[in-house]
DNA sequence: TAGATTGTTAATCGATTAACAATC
DNA sequence: TAGATTGTTAATCGATTAACAATC
């Protein structure tokens, strides 16, 4: 089956389902099940093996799933074996805390250049020799390396116009901090992290 | 129409509305409809109103939305007119930029403690004139000042037990930034925050 | 073999959309 | 009145689940 046919809501519990394998892997778990992965996750174990289906048949009647293969075998539907490199946009608190986080390295993101229009933080040096690069060179620096993702962490009033910025220098996935709905071409993907609407989504129900 | 009928899909749409409303509300804008507002976030004007069908009627026939009355409107059914108080855990580079993120309290979510179990930042003080606090501390200090939501800022293998102390507490609503899945009581919600778990469910199309 | 679990089918369930009467 | 837009209905579309043959 190919890829366009795949739901999005499937494709977006697959980072979901590698994040527990991963963790199992670590653990030392060689072989799990639907069921139990479903437990974990909260999931039904019906749902675990139809997502799957659509890319394959990964596991064994009787058995259950090979941890490690099936780990192996996401990384590659996800495009994650290798590692990505990503332009940050923004040296805030937030920029800063995105550019020291260790989790993204180690899971296959790299944050290879940050921008910010403040002269006063043009030039400053992060943890990694990251420099911040100043917001007008981005456009040259993100189209000569190639760099196809785009992380948005400046405020809502400046993320429209960075991220038109980031697709005309032919970035194609946006991790929009930016507390605003966004528009960009359909080729591109944006994903929204913005605290408080997670949080509202819990205070209808308190 | 109760509350228990509504869809968490539904719900989870509110804050996004609330979001763009409230922006255009700053921005001068006295009148919308679903239409423009289904246009600036690529939803369908049908939904939107359909959404808002669950909650009564906000609009009028010819007209659309007063922005204000439907800011309002949506406040008061996600319970956000008042402030909320919640509790931090973790007091590293994003517990720091969290509890110097000024949208946190500009829309109504203040934090109140925060807490961590290293004795080098224990004692520390953020901006706002908040102490680090020991995490021993933590079910007795949240349970006393009746604070029902918390912000998980932890690494992956602490996050279950600062949870379940979370909980313990009285906690019901958990934003939880650690890179793993939760297990939590029925009665307890709660949402994640992995930027990995996001860049993932992009990766797949590129 | 007996027990377990997959992958898949078909049925159920739920969400989205199109369309339109009501009405501002 | 004419034009616009809501709130709602019914139809369509899509996702989830239950169940089970296949098989390890």
């Amino acid at each position: 089956m190919s890829a366009y046919e795949i739901p999005d809501i499937v494709v977006g519990r697959l980072p979901v389902y590698l994040r527990a394998l991963a963790r199992m892997a670590q653990d030392g778990r060689e072989i799990t099940s639907s069921h139990e992965l479903g437990e974990r996750l909260g999931i039904s174990s019906a749902q675990i093996r139809k997502d799957l289906s659509h890319f394959g048949e990964f596991g064994k009647q009787g058995t259950g799933y090979q941890v490690k293969f099936l780990v192996g075998q996401l990384q590659r539907i996800l495009k994650v074996e290798t590692e990505w490199e990503m332009a940050l946009v923004g040296a805030g608190d937030l920029g800063h805390a995105l550019a020291h986080y260790n989790g993204l390295v180690n899971r296959g993101f790299r944050i290879v250049a940050v921008f910010d229009n403040d002269p006063a933080k043009i030039g400053a040096r992060l943890d990694g020799g990251l420099v911040v690069e100043d917001a007008a060179r981005m456009k040259d620096l993100i189209r000569r390396r190639g760099v196809k993702i785009g992380m948005v962490a400046v405020p809502a009033d400046q993320a429209q116009v960075v991220s038109d910025l980031l697709v005309e220098a032919g970035v194609r996935a946006i991790l929009n901090y930016a507390p605003i709905t966004i528009s960009v071409p359909d080729e591109v993907r944006v994903q929204y992290i913005d605290p408080v609407v997670h949080l509202q989504r819990m205070t209808f129900y308190l």
